[in-house]
DNA sequence: TCCGCCCTACCCCCTTGGGTGTAGTAGACT
DNA sequence: AGTCTACTACACCCAAGGGGGTAGGGCGGA
């Protein structure tokens, strides 16, 4: 498993805040030959730039930045195009946290303090393509799938307040913002706060989306 | 009927490319006091900025200005909120052109040769609320109904090409122009060209609507 | 051969959308 | 009294959408 000096070595990305932790990433990856650093950023919005210039195989991404958050960095990196794994690195094990990252298409969640053999056994499955997931949290996954004590971030039309719903009404009915906004006889820019957060909740990245999903879910007043 | 006076007149505004036609509008008005003339344009923004500011009862609308096509001029004035009566005046008898209004939501369609008498007559029913269509014009309008030879504007997607309806999929898929475009190794530039043809061939105003259409239809590949 | 449709690509223009942030008000619950 | 959520509104910014147009290559039918 470890020869695959004879393939292309996948090169990885991480995006990271803290300069010692990509350190020693960058330490840990140099021992390894079928596994390539191909850059660092200390911020998400340049870590989307690299990402989308370098095209790394894997991105390693930092869940908690003071500047984005790693699920809005995920989701800017899809929209930008990027196709490769995303893996997130953190140090938080809380279960909404891991739910959460997981749900929003991340491809593998890895936590900090894990042992440095783990971690690059875990990128190297990553990197075939494989969910990788820390061991240490493999219990606490499996009881989230169990309990159903996992409101957040769940798709659910009850997450949206009253008027919420009344907006994703409107929208999938193709109205504009706009137009939405004289209907209910508030601002655009009101109408765009509700959109903003019913997406949020919904975990959707457009309107389009929304409106789709209403339709199918079949959502009525 | 005619001793509407108590009332307050219906007022109308007319969007015409025709100074001389204007000018007729505006005399056979004059005659009416429960009909006012609320204002004129001469060309189509002008007429859209007018509607949205006078906000009259009702538009009288020439369906042929080179400036832009009566339709469009029509989706526009709806986009911006306007809610009152949209009449096509034009003259053009041909079936296409008035299926065509009709089916995007026009009020009414009246032709410019008709009667002075019949034309107070129908703009007193419009401003009513009642759809109204030139007398000449009504066995035309059975007989498109009849015999099912009206393709155009009809949301069928075998109007659609190919390449059309794989963008269409996309799109109800909640993808932006700019994955579609890397996903079909397009440019966006022509993304942007098929999704604006297939707006327009189903006759809807925005891609959200085509995303709803797509999905409550089915479409499948 | 010419015409028309399809697909592609690009130009310009302006509007819409979606994100950031701050902030005030009202009602409910502690 | 304090806190929390919902709803409202506005600022700013940049990306995305949607309209107009032109244009060239390919392909099939008149």
């Amino acid at each position: 498993m470890t020869d695959t000096t004879t393939e292309h070595p996948a090169t990885i990305l991480i995006i990271d805040d803290h300069p010692l932790l990509r350190r020693g990433v960058s330490q840990l990856l140099e021992l390894e030959d079928d596994l390539l650093l191909a850059g660092e950023a200390g911020d998400p919005r340049e870590g989307i730039r690299l990402a989308l210039e370098l095209d790394p195989d894997m991105v390693l991404l930092d869940l908690n930045m003071p500047q984005m958050d790693g699920i809005e960095t995920l989701k800017r990196l899809r929209d930008g195009g990027f196709a490769g794994r995303v893996v997130m690195f953190t140090v938080s094990d809380h279960e909404e946290d891991v739910v959460n990252a997981l749900r929003s298409g991340a491809d593998g969640y890895l936590l900090k303090d894990m042992d440095p053999d783990e971690m690059v056994r875990q990128l190297r499955q990553a990197s075939l393509g494989r969910m990788v997931i820390s061991e240490s949290l493999t219990a606490l996954l499996a009881e989230a799938l169990c309990s159903q004590r996992n409101q957040p971030a769940a798709p659910d039309i009850h997450s949206l307040t009253q008027r919420e719903r009344e907006i994703l009404l409107e929208l999938a009915a193709g109205l504009s913002n706009k137009m939405i906004a004289r209907k209910l006889e508030i601002t655009e820019g009101t109408v765009k706060v509700h959109v903003k957060h019913l997406l949020k909740k919904l975990n959707l990245r457009s309107r389009v989306e929304a409106a789709v999903w209403a339709v199918q879910e079949g959502i009525e007043r």
